[in-house]
DNA sequence: ACTAAAGAACTC
DNA sequence: AGTTCTTTAGTG
């Protein structure tokens, strides 16, 4: 009899096994990777089979119940799906059900509802010009319609909708079997309006030779060891183009490529110009409904689709032969999911890069340390692309010292010389992007009588004043109405302290009176594709100025942008994680990129509390290698990355004591059988979010050159299955 | 002695 | 996770 082993959709650490079940007759084609239902204890769920064999169901010693039906119409996960989903698993300490579910369109098994569209077309034994002849003139909808099959060779229902053709008149067609009736599966496209447009692109020199160099690698992916590259390219410098060249190589030789953008919604342009040149595209991002998902999905098994472009859940596809993978803006932190699986695209494309034998390109202007540190070991190969395509100067930057500029009496959020750079901008009808690492208006509120911060029940985290009233925290989306009081000391002395953005679009409406002002951050950001809308509307000079979070810094280029003002450049210095100078470098060098694109020059203030900072210093200058020369000798010393890898662990109690007595108790176990000149511990200490809806956190990091080591002993001693533990591999912040 | 609530165990 | 079995705390 047929025994499936099969892994229960519960997405719960302490399940972590399989479990047997008879496959009944009706059900004997049932292979492992497809989703079924089955009876589990009381419930009806849905799981996994991993694995089918020949069996007895009496040498059990237990009864074993019956797969009630199956999910879909096919297996649903291929091998090398099932691959990768045991891979991540393993890697990431969590339940195999979590990682299946990356690859599934929806939470739960859902069979998917295909969408189908009708195309009418004139049955080839006839002819339309013959045809009309044999209506007689009154007959004006049946004659239109004819017009209409002259004109096209076949008509979607939108076209007879469009033209007022009603039913009846196309089914006294298709019932004299004049017009045939074609039913199609389709794909709701969001972007189907972009359409391939042949543009003849002449590539630098640098780009020929990063294109050769990762074309031979392709064409040989048996003989070229090293399929790993690192594209560091200056902003402006052409990497999108270097990707589509490789991608058509890849097309031509018949395999496919999976690209990897940040955010979908911020990155629209690398998504447009992927349209441009590709025709059998799918793009995937959030807003898809899991039954348009499912088609997408549905049309990269059937081998419709070449190239596949998304965020990070882009890499979870049923797509086989992959010849190459790209992660644009490998740096950026959003390719880090911070939830189980607490998985980083990175980490994962490269791995799969090598189940599928496929070249991978991490792409960037300012490269994670992580990244171009492998590179100058020769660990992966580096292409640099140091010129901008059209060759002008990278912008000049000025860093103000926002302290001198308080003690010359300056209150203000604009320095004078950012105030003179945006008024000389709009004179000369230019453009200008201000970029302020806040939203709402005050970023604190304080009682002045004895300091205390009004903070999120939650959390604890400081809640930031917005202009339509209510405070607000920006982690767990808590609202609150402003007290008129301090709930500590009964005093009415309450201050507004701090500025977001929506203060900054009052200051800039005074300052600048004239001038047409944008505000871009997630509180005006809502609707969908609302970030790409308020691109075009600044790139078609609606407004001439930009201002807003981080996103304004994102995925776009405008040329007639020539000012960039950036508003306390350093404030994130001053969180306790190594990874702060690094940030603060970055954010400053993306944003200055922004400034100048086309012909004409751009200039940059930089605004800093810190302005002798390296991180300042060499971001004002645009200069990487001068910071990576900095920084890593520091993280050599401590032994950060790229030196070591990290895992944070948290430990959750309702009681302070217990959180921090069962963290330790790893500490102990950790120093006593790991701990060397390879694995070092931080911690037990309070999480920055030390207490979380009446549950205390405890953080330990654990720093490591053995990472399989380190993971295996967290296995072996049942951390993973723990409840109370979350396990974070290659986390994105320290505490 | 009885009941409600909190914890532990189990799911083929 | 969701359900049931088991232990513990609370009540008059």
């Amino acid at each position: 009899m047929l025994i499936a082993e099969i892994w229960a959709n519960v997405k719960v650490k302490s399940i972590n096994q399989t479990y047997n079940y008879k496959i009944p007759e009706n059900l004997n084609f049932i292979t492992a990777g497809w989703r079924v239902t089955i009876p589990f204890g009381r419930q009806k769920i849905d799981g996994f089979v991993i694995n089918v064999f020949d069996g007895d169901p009496n040498d059990f010693e237990f009864e074993l119940k019956e797969i009630i039906s199956a999910v879909d119409d096919e297996a649903w996960f291929s091998e090398e799906m099932m691959i990768s989903a045991k891979w991540l698993a393993n890697f990431y300490l969590c339940p195999l059900s979590q990682t299946m579910s990356l690859f599934m369109p929806g939470e739960k098994s859902k069979k998917i509802v295909p969408l189908f569209e009708k195309f009418f077309k004139i049955n080839p034994k006839y002819n339309v010009d013959e045809l009309m002849k044999v209506f007689p003139k009154n007959a004006t909808a049946k004659l239109k319609l004819m017009e209409l099959f002259k004109n096209k060779s076949e008509l979607k229902q939108s076209d007879l909708k469009e033209n007022k053709i009603s039913a009846a008149t196309i089914k006294s067609f298709t019932d004299l079997k004049i017009v045939e009736v074609e039913k199609r599966r389709i794909l709701r496209d969001s972007y189907e309006n972009v359409k391939p447009k042949k543009k003849i692109i002449n590539l630098t020199d640098e780009q020929k030779f990063a294109v050769n160099e990762v074309t031979k690698a392709i064409e040989n992916p048996e003989k070229v060891q090293n399929k790993k590259f690192l594209l560091y390219g200056v902003t402006g410098s052409g990497k999108t183009q270097v990707y589509i060249e490789i991608t058509k190589r890849v097309t031509e030789l018949g395999r496919r490529a999976v690209i990897l953008v940040p955010e979908i919604s911020l990155t629209g342009q690398i998504v447009y110009e992927f349209k441009r040149h590709f025709k059998d595209i799918i793009v995937l991002h959030s807003k898809l409904s899991a039954n348009e998902r499912g088609d997408a999905f549905h049309r990269i098994r059937n081998g419709e689709v070449n190239v596949v472009i998304g965020a990070r859940s882009a890499l979870f596809t049923p797509i086989d032969n992959v010849g190459l993978f790209v992660l644009d803006e490998e740096q950026d932190y959003s390719y880090k999911q911070n939830e189980s699986p607490f998985y980083h695209a990175r980490t994962v494309a490269e791995k799969f890069s090598e189940f599928h034998n496929a070249a991978i390109i991490f792409g960037s202007a300012t490269p994670s340390l992580e990244t171009y540190y492998r590179a100058e070991t020769g660990e992966i190969f580096l292409l640099k692309l140091p010129h901008r395509v059209k060759d002008n100067d990278m912008p000049t930057a000025e860093c103000v010292d926002m302290r001198e500029e308080l003690k010359r009496g300056n209150k203000n959020v604009l320095s004078r010389s950012l105030q003179k750079l945006l008024e000389q901008t709009i004179q000369k009808n230019q453009q200008a992007i201000i970029l302020l690492n806040r939203r709402g208006y005050s970023t604190f509120v304080m009682c002045r009588e004895c300091g205390e911060v009004i903070k999120c029940p939650d959390c604890g985290m400081p809640m930031v004043y917005h202009r339509d009233g209510f405070l607000r925290c920006h982690h767990c989306d808590i609202e609150t109405t402003p007290p008129d009081i301090c709930p500590k000391c009964g005093s009415r002395y309450i201050k507004y302290f701090g500025s977001g953005t929506q203060r900054l679009e009052q200051t800039l409406k005074i300052a600048l009176p004239d001038a047409k002002i944008l505000r871009m951050d997630r509180d005006t950001t809502n609707k969908k594709m609302s970030h790409h809308r308020m691109i075009t509307m600044f790139k078609n000079h609606e407004y001439d100025i930009l201002f807003g979070t981080q996103m304004v810094a994102k995925g776009h280029d405008v040329d007639n942008v020539t000012a960039v003002g950036i508003l306390s450049a350093d404030s994130m210095l001053n969180i306790p994680d190594f990874r702060a100078s690094e940030q603060c470098f970055m954010l400053i060098t993306q944003a200055a990129g922004r400034a100048g694109r086309a012909n004409l020059k751009g200039k940059v203030v930089v605004q800093a509390y810190n302005p002798k900072h390296e991180a300042v210093i060499f971001g004002c200058k645009q200069d990487y290698e001068g910071f990576f020369n900095y920084e890593i000798p520091l993280r050599k010393e401590q032994f950060y990355p790229p030196f070591s890898r990290l895992i944070k662990l948290i430990f959750t109690d309702k009681f302070e004591d217990c959180a921090k007595t069962s963290a330790q108790k790893l500490v102990d176990k950790f120093n006593s059988e790991l701990k060397n000149k390879n694995s070092e511990s931080i911690g037990p200490v309070p999480a920055i979010i030390a207490k979380y809806k009446d549950i205390y956190r405890f953080v330990v990091i654990i720093k490591t050159t053995e990472l399989e080591k380190v993971i295996n002993f967290l296995r072996e001693n049942q951390y993973n299955v723990r409840n109370d533990v979350t396990i974070d591999i290659d986390p994105s912040a320290m505490f």
